[in-house]
DNA sequence: TCGTCGATCTACT
DNA sequence: GTAGATCGACGAG
């Protein structure tokens, strides 16, 4: 049911991305496991991709996990506040990454809601990527971890969505990436409540 | 060494 | 609809 290193290591970031809809993303920390599926991802397409950390070949202390080998997570702080959930994908030096924007819960929701002080269950529980991170517990310190640990992992149960369930779209928050920002890299499961911008 | 700003979320008006 | 939170990475000098 887990998913294998050999799944993380194609070459096809985009064809990934919309792949891990449906796939069921776990993390067990402190003793609490805490997961649900995902319902939305973005791509970041290597060196080329000016919305990538790792444009231009940048390869510094804080990206230098995106140019790794694929099955690793990578997570960095923003806005100095939110965490971010990203799976490398491709081999050595390709610099994939997918972020993880939204999960559908389905295990140990109540952990989450103490995690995100949020005592009555909102589909803002798991919508966008700082909560999710934050839900599941996702913090710097699991930087650069395999997805074959028992901290942090993803499973395929069978559930499957057709292209008609599946929305591509620009990806969010990356204007500054010029043209590149228009991509359509962003893919989401069309009517989930978990979903972070259903509009957009 | 310093200044700028970001793959965002929440609360409040 | 919009502001504030809050800090580290990065590039300029």
């Amino acid at each position: 049911m887990k998913l294998t290193e050999q799944y993380y290591l194609g070459n096809d970031v985009v064809a990934i991305s919309k792949n891990l809809l449906g796939k069921y993303l776990f993390t067990c920390i402190d003793g609490v496991t805490t997961g649900g599926y995902i319902v939305e991802t973005e791509s970041y397409n290597g060196i080329i991709d000016r919305a990538s950390h790792s444009y231009g070949n940048r390869r510094t202390p804080r990206t230098k996990t995106i140019f790794m080998q694929g099955g690793i997570a990578y997570v960095y702080l923003c806005y100095g506040i939110h965490e971010m959930f990203n799976i490398v994908t491709s081999v050595e030096g390709e610099a994939h990454a997918i972020l993880i924007r939204a999960v559908h819960p389905t295990d140990g929701i109540e952990a989450m809601q103490v995690r995100r002080n949020m005592p009555v269950l909102k589909p803002a529980i798991t919508a966008g990527p700082g909560s999710v991170a934050k839900a599941l517990g996702i913090s710097r310190n699991i930087n650069a971890i395999s997805l074959q640990s028992d901290t942090l992992w993803v499973e395929d149960r069978g559930l499957n969505f057709t292209d008609d369930q599946i929305t591509a779209g620009p990806r969010i928050g990356v204007d500054y990436a010029g043209e590149d920002a228009f991509l359509p890299y962003r893919f989401y499961v069309k009517g989930d409540t978990y979903v972070s911008k259903p509009n957009r």
